[in-house]
Order: structure tokens, then C-alpha cells, then sequence
DNA sequence: ACAAAAATCGACAGTGTGTCGATTAACGCC
DNA sequence: GGCGTTAATCGACACACTGTCGATTTTTGT
């Protein structure tokens, strides 16, 4: 169950233990407060440990946020099927917005984080968030070339731009279901659907 | 050249230098690190007077942002003559467009902050930024109803929610371009524009 | 059982914020 | 041109949060 860093040698328990404690209070402290309200003794208070013992774990609060979203990438990436296809595919778009959306929803408070542009000073949490997105966006690039190779979709605006206005879209869009009452999402996401279809094979 | 606030009574000068001394520090600093890295003592000390000094002024940080944001929102609602335009109108879109990114390049450090999330705590530059973005949403949906109403545009999504989605690419790609050198920033609003109007218009 | 490494602790030093009471400078008026 | 009132400035303080140290206690492998 453990093996994880180089730093313990053997299947400790006690520590991965703790970690996991910090990992829930952290949780539990984001659905009241904003990351950068959340304070070390908070977590440390919420997870019943010591000051020093946090930083024993974990060399600020950052890292434990770049954890928290770590688990996410790997989600996330699990929701890019739609990529694969070729031409519209509606119903598989509407598919992969399902997943992300309900991602989204179960993880509002990680997820507005990064793009409350929480961790602006804390390198790797940006990079690993600008990865994820890279991903989606080169993905999506050569799914539109291809598409238009095909004839499916006009040109006119630079594969990878719209790639990334794409994303632009989506992303701002989920976050703002994911506040929403989830009866309004349906909707909401057919909308989604309609205006990324309308962005990467629209004509007028 | 004052009779702003109903602080001073008479038309001081003194303060109202003073004030100015800080906005341009704050506006310098800016240009250098991000608004969560500047601090109070870096800001007195460019701008030559003391800790407590600040304070009359200012009652924190985030106050002095308000303030350069303030001067901004004006310059935004010059910019929003294509909303009274009928149909498509691409040149005056990109009329505006121009307009727009000038003022975010000009601005850079400043816009920056605002979808940095900087000040999420702070509610009135929340609310500020918000009332901005509202008047635009709000005015680019009555745009497109008037488009529906006269055939010029498709249904299918509702306006608001639409006119919400283009205000989202509209400022993630200005973001982008205002770092971008000068001279692909013609193309970038190109398509832009094109994006804005596939959103808007485009059927496939 | 006993050394080595893991884990915990209390106390400290640093940095940044915002506030207080007191002091100095500027204006308005007679 | 002095004199009270208000603006402006100052140094020092109290507070909150972060991150680090050296010392101590647990745990664990053999």
C-alpha cells in the first residue's frame, strides 16, 4: 500500500497514515474556507498533529495541493475519449463534458483553486496545471487537423488557438455549472456541446 | 483637480500627490511582481513616505488596486460599440477588439490580477470586476436576442448563458495576446473575431 | 533488547499586516 | 502674523502566519 517516495525505505504505516489525515483535513478545510484563508494550523489543528509534524509531511501547503490535484489528473485524463473521434461525435462530447463536469462537481473547491490562480507564486503546481490543459489542447488540435483534412471542418483559425479557446470555454463553463444546482447541468452541458461544436465546425 | 472624496474638505494638494505617488508606485511595482508578492514596505518605500503614511491613504492593498481598476472600467465601456451594432458586423467587432486588447496590453500587469483571482478575499474588486463583465454580458445578449428576433442569428443557446461563454473567450485570449509580441496580434484578433462570430452565428 | 531511523514536539526567528498615540506641517481666519 | 483646527507623518507596538532547529520520544528491523 505504500512504496510511494524514496523516503521511507520499508512499508511504513504510521506516517503514510498521517499523510492521508493532513490529505482529509485539507479536503474538509476547502469546502469552508478558500485555500488562501486556509492556514497551516488550521490543517494541523483539524488533523490533530503538530506544527512541526505538518512539515514533516509536506514542505508547504502548496504541496499538499499539488497532491490533491495529482489525483485529479489522472481523472481527468480518463475523460479525453472524445478525442479519438472523428468529425462532430455530439453525443461522445456530451459523454466526456458528463465526466468532467461531475469531476468538477465532486472537487469544486481543488478545482476552483487552480483557477482561482491559487499558487501563482508556487511553480509546480502551475506547470502541472498547465500540462493537464496542454494535454486536452494538443489532443484536440490534431483532432481538428484531422477533421479538416477530412473535410468535416472549415478552416480559418489556427488548429492549436482553437484548441485553446476551446478550452477557454469549457473550462470557464464547467466551473460555473459546477456551482449550479445539478438539475440546471443537462442543459447546461448541451449548451456546452453546442457552442464547441459551433467553435470548431461552425460556418455562417 | 480633486474634490473627490469627502475626506478633504478643501482642494488640498499635498494628499492628492501624495495619492498619485502611490498609485504609480503600486503601477511600477506591478511591472515587476505579481500584486500578491508586492508589499506594503515596497510600496512606501518607492514612493518615498512611510508605513503609517500609506495607511491614511489607503486602507490596505487591495484598495489601491480598486482604485487602478476603477480608472480602467471606464476606458472598457468605450469599447463596447459593437454591441449596437445589427448582425455580424466583423469589421466593428474587431474595431472593438483592437480597442480592447490596447487597453490590456497598456494594462497588462493590472488585468492581470483581476483573473489571477488576486483579491478574492477582498469583495468589492470582486464585485467590481463582476459588474464590468456584467454590463458586457448583458449587453451582448440583448445584441443577440435583437439578431435572433430579425433570422440573422440561430437559437439554441440561451443568449445570457452564450453571451457569457463569448465574454469567457473574449478575456482568456486577450489575456494571451496582450503577452504575446506585437506582431501577432493582428492575426490573434482575426481569429479571435471569427471565434466570437462562429460562437454567435455559426451553424454546421 | 537495542541501535537506527521515523516522527513529534516546543520554542524561536523572520516577515508582513494593520493600529495607536503622539508629533509635525499646512491651512484658514481674524 | 499669530493661533486653532485639521491634514499628514512618524516610530513603536501587537498580532498572525510561516518556516526552521535542536532535542526528545516512538517505531521498527534484526
Amino acid at each position: 500500500m505504500s512504496d510511494v517516495g524514496a523516503r521511507r525505505r520499508t512499508g511504513r504505516s504510521k506516517g503514510d497514515e498521517r499523510e492521508a489525515l493532513i490529505l482529509d483535513a485539507v479536503r474538509a478545510l476547502l469546502a469552508e474556507k478558500t485555500m488562501a484563508a486556509v492556514t497551516i494550523d488550521d490543517i494541523t489543528q483539524a488533523a490533530g498533529i503538530s506544527r512541526t509534524s505538518f512539515y514533516f509531511y509536506f514542505p508547504s501547503k502548496h504541496a499538499v495541493l499539488a497532491r490533491l490535484m495529482e489525483e485529479l489528473g489522472d481523472s481527468f485524463a480518463q475523460t479525453h475519449d472524445w478525442l479519438g473521434t472523428d468529425g462532430q461525435s455530439r453525443d461522445s462530447l456530451r459523454e466526456q463534458l458528463v465526466g468532467a463536469e461531475s469531476i468538477w462537481r465532486d472537487n469544486r473547491p481543488i478545482m476552483a483553486c487552480s483557477l482561482q490562480g491559487y499558487g501563482e507564486t508556487y511553480e509546480p503546481l502551475v506547470e502541472f496545471v498547465d500540462r493537464i490543459q496542454q494535454r486536452f489542447i494538443t489532443g484536440l488540435a490534431a483532432k481538428i487537423e484531422r477533421d479538416r483534412a477530412a473535410g468535416l471542418a472549415p478552416a480559418g483559425i489556427d488548429a492549436t488557438t482553437l484548441a485553446g479557446l476551446v478550452e477557454a470555454v469549457r473550462e470557464a463553463r464547467l466551473a460555473q455549472l459546477a456551482e449550479m444546482p445539478e438539475a440546471e447541468v443537462a442543459d447546461g452541458l448541451d449548451e456546452l456541446a453546442e457552442a464547441i461544436l459551433r467553435l470548431i465546425y461552425g460556418r455562417f
